[in-house]
DNA sequence: GATTAATAATTGACACCTGAAGTAGTTGGC
DNA sequence: GCCAACTACTTCAGGTGTCAATTATTAATC
């Protein structure tokens, strides 16, 4: 096998070329990274004052609020999907507010597989007065960017949801 | 007390401005809804590939990430600071594995009550099989973003996070 | 040098979350 | 009508995360 010769010019691009990927590369997992800082920190922000304020959690708040906006009630399935989490997380959430008195399984005559949980009387008085808080919370932390920069953030997460979400599972 | 006379240019502004207020909560909280659905997806994604072709998880993952870097040895309070957990989780994160031969728990001569944790060989071995392909993921789920929108938006991340930063605890 | 306060790590109780396996009810051919 | 395939939900085991309490050691104060 002959040595090939080198043509330094080419080298040149070839290398300029890897080094901006490798930027790209690494730019990449920066963007990562701060994106899950960022997340965590507003994540645990709302998780201490759920707790410290109403001595709840962040996935019955968010069970809750599913409930709130879906008076007719929803099934397990339904839950699950829109919180993004799996059926026996659901069940074991779902049994815990019940336990609490804030939701309610009512059988469904159509399928006698399935519930439709609902919102009691009690659970809507306790999600409003935490619903009020929590979105002033979320105002509070945002509040020092620009609408201009929020605005920018929402359309450049908009796209990096639509590019991810063709990510197959698995 | 004499009736004001309604200033209709001045009421206009005012309800303009508190549209204005309104929207822009209404914006804070899609920004926080986005920016929580992404940080989900992307997670989602490294933890069943983590799965899948190494059978170990994210935190794990992470733990001997910082150790791959802290070639000294890290204590325990250490780690708990950079992986931003609490130290009781450390242990049990630790306890794993220790026990698949991945990492050493070296006790401290000049501090009895502490530890040195530091990688085994096997875990070097390993954890460089692993990183190798969980920067191709992150590459890959941020591959479809232009260079340009991803410099964007590792900027604004930069914004949020150093003004949330601020934001106290409890 | 003895007491007190602070620090490093562990433990235990509880809540989340997943994936896989199990139960009960529905549905679509045949 | 019957049965296989599917669906709704629960259960269980295992890993992750918190907080509060405990143990062991070190540091500080007198």
């Amino acid at each position: 096998m002959a040595k090939p010769k080198t043509n330094l010019k080419l080298l040149e691009q070839r290398l300029d070329a890897e080094t901006r990927i490798r930027d790209d590369h690494h730019l990449s997992v920066r963007l990562w990274l701060r994106l899950l800082a960022c997340t965590n920190r507003i994540e645990g922000v709302v998780r201490q004052r759920l707790q410290a304020d109403f001595q709840t959690t962040l996935p019955r708040f968010d069970l809750l609020a599913q409930l709130e906006r879906a008076r007719q009630g929803l099934r397990m399935s339904e839950l699950s999907q829109r919180l993004m989490v799996t059926g026996g997380n659901v069940t074991g959430i779902t049994d815990g507010l019940e336990k609490e008195g804030l939701v309610v399984r009512e059988s469904d005559p159509s399928d006698r597989r399935a519930f439709k949980v609902k919102l009691t009387a009690e659970g809507q008085r306790q999600f409003a007065r935490m619903a009020a808080e929590h979105e002033q919370w979320i105002i509070g932390l945002f509040e020092q960017m620009s609408t201009k920069d929020k605005n920018q953030l929402v359309e450049l997460l908009g796209k990096l949801k639509s590019h991810i979400s063709q990510t197959p599972d698995l």
